[in-house]
DNA sequence: GCAAAATGCGCAATCGATTGCATTTTTATT
DNA sequence: AATAAAAATGCAATCGATTGCGCATTTTGC
C-alpha cells in the first residue's frame, strides 16, 4: 500500500506485464481477450480493490450516463414521487440521477440547467418553474440535440417527449361532480395561468359548467399562487360576496384543506353547506376529516415512464416525440359527498 | 457551424490564435493573464457558446464537485425533506447531489455505494438501509478517506460525523407526556432494534417508566417494521391482551394513524379511552382528526447540516468527527390529550 | 543605457479509460 | 516444416481541461 490514490487499469497492467489496453478490454468482457487472461486480470483487479474511474470513461465516451432531474420543490410529495419512480427506473437502466430544485425560481432554474449541461448530462427531465417564463435555457438542449423530457409542467412551444396528467379532464371531472352532487354556485381556486397545468384544470371547469347551461360568474374564479395562506384569503374573498359559492374546485390539495379548516372555524359544514374538491391528492387529504375529493396523479408511475422516455431518446437515434397524458382519477371522499346527506 | 460537437478551449484558442493554456487561465481569472487578453477570450467563449466540459475538470482535477446521497426511500416526507435540505447547502456551495434510494435493501444499498464511489462523489451522505447488517461497502469510504456523513440511521462502529435526533429523549419525552395524561398501560410499537434510532426510542421508553416506577410489561413491546399494515396487527395483538394498554407509543406517524383508524373503527375513542403518540410528525399528522401527536424531526435542517458537515470534510483536512444531535420537539395534539376531556 | 525583475504566454505532460490499427503469437493446413 | 489464417495483445492517440516549467517581451531601477 504504497500508493494512497486509486488503483487503475495501469497499475494492474504493470502489475501483470501487459498492457493497459488488455486489461481495459478484458474487464469489459471484450471478446478479443482470451478466457484466461481475464481471469487473470479480474483476479488481480480485485485483490488490488479497483473500482473504475467512471469520470475518465465518461470523458472518453462523451457519455455521462447521468439523468439530470429538475422539480420546483424536491420536498413535496408529487416531485417526490416522480423522482423516486425516475430514480428507480434509471437506476436499473445503469443511470445516476443528480437532482436539483429550482424553488419555482426562474433565475435559479437557468442557473440549475446550465450546470447540469455543464455535467454534460445525458439527458434532463424538468417541471418547470412557476415563475419561469423565457425558455432560452431549455431550448438550447433541443438545439444540441440533448434529450428533453418535460413532465407535469411542460413547455408548449418546444417539440419533445412530454408526459402530462389530463389536467382539462380533471378539472372537467371535478366540476361535473359537484354539479352532480347538486352544488350550484362552483368557484374555483385556480393556479397562475402561464403554466399549462392549471391553465387546463381551470378551462375543465369552464366547460363544465357550459355543457351543463351554468353562467360562468367571473368573481368565482380567484387566481393566485396556490400556498395555504392563499387558499385562506381566497376563500375570505369568496365568501365576502353577495352571493358566495356553495362549492369551490381547489387548484391543489393544500389550499382544499386551508379552506377546508378555515370554513370548518367559521361553523360551515362541509359538505352540507359548501363542498370542496381539491387537486392532487397529497397523502394528507385521504386521512384528514372530513376527507379531502381530489384528483390523483399517478407521480411515480410518472417518473418511471419519463425516465423511460429519456432513456429511449440517449439509446436511439429516433427523434419521434409523443406527449403522454396520463389518466386523471377523480378520487371521491367526504368533503364533496353532499348527496349522502340527503 | 461546422462541428456538431461542443466547442472547447482549443476551438477558442484556435479561433484567436493562442494557446489552450491561456484560454483556461483566462477563464479561470488567473491573474497570469492580463485584463485584454481575459476579455478577448470571454468575448470570443460567449459568441461560441462556450460551456466548459466539467468531466474533463473534473478528471484533471481530481474531484467530482459531486456529493451522493442515499436514503432508503426518496419518496418519504422525511427523507425528502432532507434531501431538499441538503441540496439547498450543496448547490449554494458549488456542488451537484446524485440521489439513489435503497428501499432499504442492504443489497441494492452496496450496489448504489460502489456505483457512488465509481463515479467519484465527493463525498457520501447516507441514512442506512433497515436490512443491511454488514458494513464493509461503508467501512471503505473511510479506509480511503472519502468524507462520510450519517444522517438519522447511523453505524456505531464507524467513526465519522453523524448527525441523528434525539431519539432517546424523543422517547422518554412521549411516555413521560402520556404518563402526565393519566394512562397508566402504556404499549410501544418499536422498530427494527438493530437500527440506533427505533432502539433508542425504545430505551427512552423503558427509561421513562423506571423513572416512574412504572413496572416493564414486555408483553405491551412489539417490534416490527413500522408499516401501516404492521400497525394495525400489532393493535389488534395488544388490544387482545387479558390486560390491553390504554396508551400506545407507535414508532412512527404512519403507524399511529393505521392504529387510531383501526381503532375508531371499533368503536374505540382517542384520546379518552386510548391515548397516542407517533413520530416523526408526518405532515399528515397534524390534520387529521384527531390529530396526532408527535415528534417532530428537522428533516430540512438536518439536510442542511449533513451537506454543512461533509463539505467541510472535504474542503479541510482535519479530521475532527462530531456527532451532532438534534433536539427533538414534543408536538402535543388531541391524540393524547386526555385531560382536556376530565 | 543596461541588467534585473516582472509580466504574459506557450509547450507538453497529466488525469484514467477507450479504441482503431498494427503487431505478435498461436493454430490449422498442406 | 512452411505458410496461411486466426487469435491475442500492444501502441499510441483521444476525450477536454489543467498546470509546472520555461521562454519571450516588457517594465523597472539605478
Amino acid at each position: 500500500m504504497i500508493k494512497n490514490s486509486e488503483p487503475t487499469i495501469h497499475d494492474i497492467a504493470r502489475e501483470l506485464n501487459i498492457s493497459a489496453s488488455t486489461v481495459s478490454r478484458a474487464l469489459n468482457d471484450n471478446p478479443r481477450i482470451s478466457l484466461k487472461t481475464k481471469e487473470k486480470i479480474k483476479a488481480v483487479a480485485d485483490a488490488m480493490g479497483y473500482r473504475p474511474n467512471t469520470l475518465a470513461s465518461n470523458l472518453r465516451n462523451k457519455k455521462s450516463n447521468t439523468i439530470g432531474i429538475v422539480v420546483p420543490l424536491i420536498n413535496r410529495h408529487f416531485f417526490s414521487s416522480v423522482i423516486s419512480g425516475a430514480e428507480d427506473v434509471a437506476f436499473k437502466a445503469g443511470y445516476n440521477v443528480v437532482i436539483s430544485q429550482s424553488n419555482d425560481l426562474a433565475d435559479k432554474e437557468i442557473n440549475i440547467v446550465q450546470s447540469m449541461f455543464s455535467n454534460r448530462v445525458d439527458g434532463l427531465i424538468i417541471s418547470i418553474a412557476m415563475q419561469t417564463k423565457t425558455f432560452d435555457h431549455l431550448k438550447i438542449f433541443r438545439k444540441k440535440n440533448i434529450p428533453l423530457v418535460f413532465f407535469d409542467r411542460a413547455v408548449p412551444e418546444i417539440e419533445t417527449d412530454k408526459i402530462v396528467v389530463d389536467d382539462f379532464a380533471g378539472g372537467f371531472r371535478v366540476t361535473q361532480h359537484l354539479i352532480d352532487q347538486g352544488y350550484k354556485r362552483i368557484a374555483h381556486l385556480a393556479g397562475t395561468q402561464n403554466l399549462m397545468a392549471y391553465f387546463d384544470r381551470k378551462k375543465g371547469y369552464l366547460d363544465a359548467l357550459r355543457k351543463n347551461n351554468i353562467q360562468f360568474d367571473e368573481s368565482l374564479v380567484i387566481i393566485n399562487t396556490l400556498t395555504s395562506d392563499e387558499g385562506v384569503s381566497a376563500v375570505q374573498q369568496l365568501m365576502a360576496l353577495k352571493n358566495p359559492p356553495d362549492a369551490i374546485f381547489c387548484g391543489n390539495d393544500t389550499t382544499a384543506l386551508s379552506a377546508m379548516i378555515f370554513l370548518r372555524d367559521k361553523g360551515i359544514r362541509i359538505p352540507q353547506d359548501i363542498g370542496i374538491v381539491g387537486f392532487s391528492n397529497e397523502p394528507f387529504s385521504k386521512v384528514v376529516s372530513p376527507s379531502i375529493s381530489t384528483i390523483a396523479q399517478p407521480g411515480f408511475q410518472m417518473g418511471q415512464k419519463a425516465a423511460e422516455l429519456i432513456i429511449r431518446q440517449i439509446e436511439t437515434k429516433e427523434r419521434t416525440y409523443q406527449t403522454i397524458v396520463l389518466p386523471t382519477e377523480l378520487i371521491v371522499r367526504e368533503s364533496s359527498s353532499r348527496r349522502s346527506f340527503q
